[in-house]
RNA sequence: GUGAGUGUAGCUCAAGGGUUAGAGCACCGGACUGUGGAUCCGGUGGUUGGGGGUUCGAAUCCCCUCACUCACCCCA
């Protein structure tokens, strides 16, 4: 096939990307700092397949929300299952407790996993086919402290990532006992008001009234403004909840929005909901969104375990992410002449042993060419071996930052370049 | 899934019906005998996103399609 045909009739699936190596860095950053301030809190790594029962989403993401209704990546495999590529990860987590009787570990479960997810949804900005997430999940807590303790592990990795300007939003969506009071008044309020909404209000009113709330239209905001809140609904116990969840942001000095209208668009949340948007995001502005959702496990037929999580989209985060990536330092060998290139080879070898990135270019240059290029690499090293240096068995080494030159044996050179480094990270 | 906008070289952009679609940057090569960033010269690279139509003639006008962007929707 030549290329024309390749570039015609084979290129990545729509919504989907690939991350090239100059953007990578900023990926590995971003994943290596979540792992290490996850694992600060204690929090462990739980990797769970891409692909799963179909039933699962089902049952856990729920099967009229938009997500298992038009958005899965659904397939039937070579043995007649359904088999779906994970919407989200939380079904997954809740799976692997299951099955594996995690539940009898002491608890809390704390989990965090980071990895791709997919949902057919029209791409846009900071919406993807296959995105990325940061999933933080908790299983057996009932105390609010720990709502407060995901969501203050979400800020401090978001200060690390030189993310700003960011607003937190918190919400309590109620229990299975106060909930639906809830939701029968505002359908009712709704309904009052039915004429008086857009078009697309009005079909809002009878599927999901609370979704009205987020219309743009005037009208239809003026006669939301009367409608009810739940935060008037919650029963005794989700009330202090969601009391005490905020006093413990007060603690951790966390700044936030009681936002009575925000719900999480899945089903199964209850109490918590809380959602960290980032200003200058466009319409996809939600970077983190989480919540509680202390029926899922049991409506798996597990364990009563309740569960807490949230997910941060890391498109998204790397969007807003201020992060610096640090120089990388090379040795780039300039050699004239077959045999020092061999020994180049050999050299390379040994400043590889003592950790030292090395960079043997095998095409003979003139020694000017060797420096353009090293320096169009961005070689902080340049390592010269010629007729002289392979008669005395030492060699000469540039610092190309500071334009000084040492000469010595490889190990010599080598402690140069090694000591610079230490210096630099002390 | 709906609506609007945009698609010209790897990147940023010219050419707005009329020869063979250009420039800068990047890339490769040359000038430069063992010391870089500069300069000068040259080269590769495009069926103008793809397909169809109108026309003597289309990058340019029309239709379809695809991708991207924005908004809706949804959500990370």
């Amino acid at each position: 096939m030549s290329t024309d045909q390749l570039k015609k009739e084979i290129s990545a699936i729509k919504g989907t990307h690939d991350i090239l190596p100059g953007e990578v860095r900023l990926w590995q950053i971003a994943e290596s700092r979540a792992r290490e301030i996850f694992e600060l809190y204690g929090y462990r790594e739980l990797r769970a397949p891409v692909i799963e029962p179909t039933e699962l989403f089902e049952k856990g993401t729920g099967a009229s929300s938009d997500i298992v209704t038009k958005e899965m990546y659904t397939f039937t495999d070579k043995g007649g299952r359904s088999i779906t590529l994970r919407p989200e990860y939380t079904p997954s987590v809740v799976r692997a407790i299951i099955e594996h009787r995690l539940d009898l570990q002491p608890q809390p479960l704390r989990y965090y996993y980071i990895g791709p997810m997919f949902r057919y949804d029209r791409p846009q900005k900071g919406r993807y086919r296959q995105f990325h997430q940061i999933d933080i999940e908790v299983f057996g807590e009932k105390d609010p402290a720990v709502d407060a303790e995901i969501v203050e592990m979400a800020h401090r990795l978001l200060a690390r990532l030189g993310v700003e300007r960011v607003m937190t939003l918190v919400n309590s969506v109620g229990c299975k006992k106060c909930r639906p009071a809830y939701g029968q008044e505002l359908r009712k309020a709704a309904l009052a008001v039915k004429d008086r909404l857009c078009p697309d209000c009005q079909r809002k009113a009878e599927v999901n009234p609370l979704r009205i709330f987020d219309c743009k239209n005037e009208a239809c905001r003026e006669a939301a403004s009367g409608f009810p809140l739940i935060t008037d609904f919650l029963c005794p116990e989700c009330r202090e909840h969601f009391q005490k969840f905020r006093e413990y942001l007060d603690l951790y000095r966390l700044e936030y929005r009681v936002e009575p209208t925000l719900v999480r668009g899945l089903d199964y949340y209850t109490r918590t909901a809380f959602e960290i948007v980032a200003e200058h995001l466009g319409a996809q502005s939600a970077i983190c969104g989480g919540g509680r959702y202390d029926d899922m496990v049991k409506e798996f037929g597990g364990p009563d375990l309740c569960g807490i999580g949230f997910a941060m989209g890391v498109e998204r985060l790397l969007s807003v992410a201020r992060i610096q990536i640090p120089e990388t330092s090379f040795v780039y060998f300039a050699y004239l002449g077959q045999e020092a290139k061999k020994e180049c080879l050999r050299l390379a070898r040994a400043l590889r042993s003592e950790g030292i990135e090395s960079l043997v270019e095998f095409k003979d240059r003139r020694m000017k060419d060797h420096f353009s290029r090293a320096n169009k690499l961005g070689a902080e090293w340049v390592l010269i071996v010629g007729e002289d240096e392979l008669r005395k068995g030492k060699f000469q080494l540039k610092d190309m930052v500071n334009s000084r030159q040492f000469e010595g044996s490889v190990l010599e050179l080598a402690a140069i370049i090694k000591g610079k480094k230490i210096l630099e990270t002390t």
